[in-house]
This record gives C-alpha cells, structure tokens and sequence, in this order.
RNA sequence: GGGGACAUAGUCUAGUUUGGUAGGAUUCUUGCUUUGGGAGCAUGCGACGGGGGUUCAAAUCCUCCUGUCCCCA
C-alpha cells in the first residue's frame, strides 16, 4: 500500500525528530512563522492550551489565586537590580527601538516578569494585612534564544502562566513553593497523562536569582529529560532590591520571602512526544476537546435512516462534544486516518448492519482495539473507555519511566545509561565544577534532586566526594 | 558555539551537471458516480524563497540575504 502523503511517514521509533515535526504539522497543531524562531500556535493546539488554562485556574482559585496582567516592556534599570536575575537572563533580552526621543532608558520584552510585578508590589504592600499575595498571569514571553529551535520546545516566544506569591515568612513560601509544584504535578498525572519526577534543581541548574528551585522532569521516548515546570522560592533579594517592605505584627519594618512558578506551552510539545503514535497524535481523553467522532458508513440504500441515527446518538454524546462526521466528499477509510492523525480518542461507526443491530463499532485510539457496543449502552460505555484510555495512557508512560530509569554509583554504568537515553539516579556532591565535568564528557545535566530521599550515606558518582543525596541525571531538551 | 543538508503550487517532487515553452503526483474547485480502512471519471485553479549580478535569454551560473531541518558540543 502507498503511503499517502498526508500520513505520518516516518516511524516515532525510526526517525523521532522527523516524526515529531510531520505530528505537528499535519495534526494542524502548530505552523512556522516569517521570523526565525517563532510559531503559530493553530486552533487545535490553543484549544489544548485553553484546557489546561481551564484546569489551572480552577487550581489557582483554590488557592486563592488571582489573575492579573502586567506589561510587555521593561525598563533596563529593573533588570540591574538583582545581580543575578540580570547576569542569567541579558544574552536572551530583545531590545526595542522605540524611536522615543525623550527618554535615554531601554526597554526589553519581557524573559519573565519577576522585576516588573515586583515594582508594582512594592506599591501595594505596606502591611503583614497585605500577606499573602499571590497574583498569576498568563501572558507570552520572550527570549532570544541562539540554539535551534523546536516547535512547542524551544521557540523565542511562547505562552507561560507565571505565578508570584509574597509572604511573612520563609515557612509559608517554602510550604507554598512546595504546594504549587505539587499542583504542576498532579495536573501532568490528570490531565496530561505525563508521569513525573519531582525534587529540588542544583544550584547550576537553578533559576536566575532564585535561593531555590524546584522542578518537575518527565522523560520523552528519544531519552531526553523535559522539564515540566518549576516552582522558585527567590528568596528575600528581590524584596530588598524593589523595596518590598512591610509593618509585621509587632510594628517592626520585614522584609517579605518570595516565590514564583511556572510552566509554558512546553507541556503540549510533551504530550505530543509522550502519547503519540505512527499514526499521529493520541490524546489523553481528559485533554481532548471532542472526545468522540461518529463516522458514519454510508450507502445509498438506507443513506437517511444510519444518518438519522448517527445525528441522534451525537446529541446523545453531546456532553462530549462527539463530532459527526458526515462529509459526503470523503471515504470512510479517509475519514478514520483522518481522525486518528488528529488523535480523538474514540471512534464510532455506524453502518446500516449496526443500524439493524442496534449497536455501534466503538474503535479506541490508544491501543486500535474493536468493539460492537448496543446504543442503550452507550453513553455508559464511552465514559468507561474513556476512563480507561485515560488510565492506560498514564500507565504506559510510567512503565517507560520506570524501565528507563536506573540506579548506579559506578561512574561507567552511569555514563552507558546516559549514553542509552536513561533516567540516571546517582550519588552526587552537588557540587558545581563536578557538575560541569560530568556535563562536558557526557552532555547530561542534573535534572533534580528527589524529594524525601532516605538517610543516605555516599561517594559522589563522579568525584568520589561524600554525600548524602540520589540526583537524577539525563541529557536534557 | 561547530559542522552538514535543503529551499520549485497547500503537500511531495522532476528539471539545475550542459542556461532556451517549468512536467508529474496529490490536495483544492465544480459536476456525476461512490462510501464497512486513505474510491473513480471528467473539469478548473495553483509554483521556481528574496535582492543584486552575468547573459539576447536564468529555476539553472555568480553573489549577498532570508528561512527550514539534521548531527555534534
């Protein structure tokens, strides 16, 4: 059989790069742009977008969590005022040209909006009444990045929650910096069907100005570690550096501890990577807006009755948003390639023998499987197999983790685990020269440091220096 | 940061060596016939990434620019 061309050509085992960029463009998820570096994010992947948007602020909320926006521009003083902040972010900072003749200060488009939202708090906050604050926005960002970029992965703009909380004290950011990676976590379980791991970034790997970072890592079928978000406490030095003050209960001036967290339009370049097949996109019956397309077969001879009945059992599945299919221009066969390459979960056909049967055949996108359900069964059936799409995606995903995650303390199983594109968890020192060496001769970086490790006592896989910490370490997107 | 490949219609591609009417497939339009895993016939639309140069003549040669992809660090 010739393959045709609006197929996915290429194995995801044979080919992953190749096969990655045919998913998304010919899913019709995302486009390339007139400038280097940038992309058009298409209806179907915003429409992801807007379903994680949903599913966060639902979070955010709970966590009385408010919404804002601030600008684009940011003045280059801001930028010099936390050393570090300044140093990690300058080589990715777009200038714009204003052609102002009035003002002698530069303006940059935002990397990231710590400095901008924390001029502003130091308007607002005055008492330990004002704390907490916790403000998120959802905005774009840019940086301009030199290395080559990659759809969704690394591209110069794209689109980010980015949340910045101020509080009294370092036990309530610590807890809440913890709470928010917590929810990134639960939302790539549930949602995205991306099994994860979470811990702490070394001090190389952390964020630009940041006392801590936390992270989230998930690993993609080529080997490669995808960091899925990450939570900051910054710690008191953007406080000081903005003037963010306040009267605590005993009249005395504070200084406020500070965290910020985020995660971007990555996480759809991670569900495309992590659930795909040779077929196209699978999604995560959670993330798909049409759960279901009813693809009806047609003849001439009872053409009206299968239409009617398809039109009836679509209002049925209407609370999930089941498309109906009935372009008359295109075969069935065209139509169910069509679909799968789109990734919808589940796929009804009703044909006149089901009519006289009174069942449909429900295919599942997951795994391909078949089955003749009756129509009094069916709005039962779908939401089970749905469950179970769901369920299984996830499963599938965590026994990849965990088969190509190993454990080692000798230096030479750890560099053929790297090398073999595995999850590598080790003895390290953590210390930043050890860290650039092991970078250098194997290209992995530390990707975290898991969290409630047990008492531990050891020699750091490279240097031999004592610690008491397992750091995951895997080459890296 | 280093190296390589490429750019012809929405998509895939022939033509470039040796300069001379840009060819095919598919998509798309319209019509008819079809429809249980990418259906058929007919009809119509649609392209040499951009600038500059050489030449009677440039998709083809020279040059600069732009963009895309891959590999390595």
């Amino acid at each position: 059989m010739q393959e045709k061309e609006q197929g996915i050509t290429v194995g995801k085992d044979k080919d992953f790069s190749d096969w990655y960029n045919q998913v998304v463009l010919k899913a019709e998820l995302a486009d390339y742009s007139p400038v280097r570096g940038f992309m058009v994010i298409r209806p179907n992947a915003f429409k992801l977008w807007e379903n994680i948007q949903g599913y966060f602020n639902k979070v955010t909320e709970k966590r009385k969590v408010s919404n804002a926006y601030f600008p684009l521009l940011i003045p280059e003083s801001f930028f010099k005022r936390e050393a570090e902040h300044a140093e990690g972010f300058a080589p990715e900072l777009a200038w714009i040209d204003t052609g102002d003749k009035d003002t002698d200060e530069r303006v940059a488009i935002r990397p990231t909006s710590e400095t901008i939202i924390y001029d502003s708090y130091s308007k607002w906050i005055r008492s330990w009444r004002d704390l907490p604050l916790r403000i998120n926005q959802w905005c774009n960002v840019l940086r301009w990045e030199v290395k080559q970029t990659k759809l969704f992965l690394r591209t110069r703009e794209f689109l980010w929650q980015e949340g910045h909380c101020v509080y009294e004290d370092k036990e309530q950011c610590d807890k809440e910096v913890r709470l928010f990676l917590d929810e990134y976590q639960k939302m790539c379980k549930e949602l995205l069907a991306i099994p994860t791991l979470a811990g702490k970034k070394t001090d190389a790997e952390k964020f630009a100005g940041a006392f801590y970072t936390l992270t989230l890592e998930a690993l993609m079928p080529d080997g490669k570690a995808l960091q899925m978000g990450t939570s900051h406490n910054l710690g008191q030095d953007f406080a000081k550096v903005f003037g963010i003050n306040f009267l605590d209960k005993n009249e005395k001036e504070a200084l406020p501890w500070q965290s910020s967290w985020g995660f971007s339009t990555r996480l759809i370049g991670a569900l495309i990577m992590v659930h795909g097949d040779d077929k196209g996109l699978v999604l995560p019956p959670k993330m798909a807006f049409n759960k279901a397309v009813i693809v009806p077969i047609l003849f001439k001879k009872d053409k009206d009755d299968v239409l009617k009945k398809a039109k009836e059992l679509q209002k049925e599945l209407s609370s999930f948003n089941a498309i109906l299919d009935d372009r008359d221009s295109y075969s069935p066969g065209w139509k169910f390639n069509e679909w799968e390459l789109k990734g919808i979960p589940i796929r009804l056909e009703i044909g006149p023998r089901d009519l006289k049967a009174k069942q449909v055949i429900l295919v599942r996108r997951d795994n391909g499987e078949k089955e003749t359900v009756k129509f009094s069964a069916l709005k039962k059936k779908v939401t089970e197999v749905l469950d179970d799409i769901q369920n299984s995606l996830y499963a599938k995903a965590e026994k990849f983790l965990k088969s190509n995650t190993v454990t080692t303390k000798d230096w030479s199983e750890f560099k053929k685990g790297v090398k073999k594109g595995k999850m590598v968890l080790t003895p390290f020192c953590e210390k930043e020269g050890c860290e650039e060496n092991i970078k250098e001769e194997t290209t992995a970086t530390s990707r975290c440091i898991p969290f409630d490790q047990k008492p531990f006592k050891g020699k750091c896989v490279k240097c031999g220096s004592p610690t008491e910490n397992l750091v995951y370490f895997a080459k890296a997107y």
